[in-house]
DNA sequence: CGAAATCGTTCTCTAATAGAGAACATCGTT
DNA sequence: AACGATGTTCTCTATTAGAGAACGATTTCG
């Protein structure tokens, strides 16, 4: 099966703007990153100017994204009825805990927090939303790595490990073996494997087939955290139970 | 200058899914309605997948938007500096009227709203954030396009008025004559336009070259808006002047 | 229950074009 | 003034985009 090769390449140029630093780009900087001709990247915003997915900056003959990327984004969103499902629960743990609760979900080979209550303490940790990072990474993100396929797993574990920390995870093995653990406790509690100071706690959400393509999880500053790691590993866990089987999981 | 006629028709294909009320589609569907063959519509398809911008939900083999959307929106969202900028002065017009304060910006031929803060009052008025809509459509809108070059008022008068109320404007010379009012007072008071029973105020602001690509306005409820308009109209006056004095405007 | 319609997918084929590379215009820098 | 960088425009051919037909799998409906 063929790709178009010109789609396929607009898309990566427009995906290389989620790893630059700088919000506007020039046709020879991309040209030179995506190994492309100037022409045929010159082609491709102008192209993607006209449908206002590009915008180019007059002054600086430079090009950023465009609006039309806000609204699909925005139309990602409003489709995703697991937030408003799920969004109840949430408040409900964030009630309880008082620390960051999110909604992670799957995509692929990564995972992406998708909706988040704050924490209302005055020092608390914030996440990035929408933004993806490794299966392996944060404990949201395990717990849900570690309910999928073993050739996902051993795929995604032949490839390079990206750390964070000192403390995170770089050896494949130790983190296959973590994830049997998981699988077996139903839960994920880590700390420091994405931010040091930071403690994560996780717990799946199973659809009806069964199948785990999301979390939730309670994240907050490890000496808050930590003391009451009981109460919080019950709590989330109860609560995702529930969800469970409000999502129709007889589990 | 020629357009990479396959990228310009994923890009449609893309938008389509905004005017769509389902947020899954087929191919036999899309094919239809974007008179293309089935053949190319699924190409463009397994394309957009490949890169993350579709997913197909194995159970229906339709298609949906897809997470990568949802980063590169967010992506739009943090490029853009006018928001963090005017944050506060946003705050401050929420203060003292307590009705939805909305940031406005010009994207082409169309509006969309950027930014907002909400009401407080149990009966508030909402807005679709991150949606186009015309230049002509709401007093946000409007406050923009009358300060817009007269090729492209004329431009998009001479396309087909949509109307979203029985007392829209649906008269382009109308229209035309509002912009001019509001030029020359420098604000825009509209009631019933886009939503019966709403009433907006809305301001431009101007930046450094003197140009009007933004506006704030003020939305409520009628019965609340009109006894106070006078003071209303005075404070979004004074901040918008102070923001985009702030902004490089010697007006 | 079986026929017909519709779906997504795959295939073939050629007219159309995507993309390399060179040339050009316009900057700001040295 | 010369240089090096930029964005833009051009030419040209190997590539491919996209129409249309055919496929198997579902679903719909008589």
């Amino acid at each position: 099966m063929e790709h178009l090769s010109s789609v396929k390449n607009s898309c990566r140029l427009l995906k290389f703007f989620l790893q630059s630093p700088s919000k506007e780009l020039g046709v020879s900087d991309l040209s030179r990153k995506l190994t492309l001709s100037k022409g045929a990247v010159h082609k491709m915003l102008a192209t993607l100017e006209s449908e206002g997915f590009i915008r180019q900056n007059p002054a600086t003959k430079q090009y950023y994204l465009g609006y039309t990327l806000l609204e699909l984004g925005n139309q990602v969103l409003k489709n995703h009825n697991l937030s408003d499902f799920v969004k109840p629960y949430l408040e409900r743990l964030a009630q309880m805990s008082n620390e960051l609760i999110t909604l992670c979900v799957k995509d692929e080979r990564d995972a992406l927090y998708v909706d988040k209550i704050d924490s209302q303490y005055p020092i608390r940790f914030n996440v990035d939303m929408y933004r993806r990072f490794p299966l392996y990474a944060t404990s949201a993100a395990r717990v849900i790595f570690a309910h999928c396929n073993l050739s996902l797993i051993d795929d995604l574990l032949k490839e390079d490990i990206r750390t964070f920390t000192p403390y995170s995870f770089k050896d494949p093995e130790a983190i296959k073996s973590r994830l049997l653990e998981i699988k077996q406790q139903g839960y994920e509690m880590s700390s420091n494997m994405r931010n040091v100071g930071v403690t994560g706690i996780a717990a799946p959400l199973f659809d009806a087939n069964g199948e785990v393509s999301a979390s939730i999880s309670i994240i907050g500053p490890s000496d808050r955290m930590l003391p009451l790691k009981e109460k919080l590993i019950g709590q989330i866990i109860e609560v995702t139970k529930e969800i469970s089987s409000q999502l129709g999981y007889h589990g």
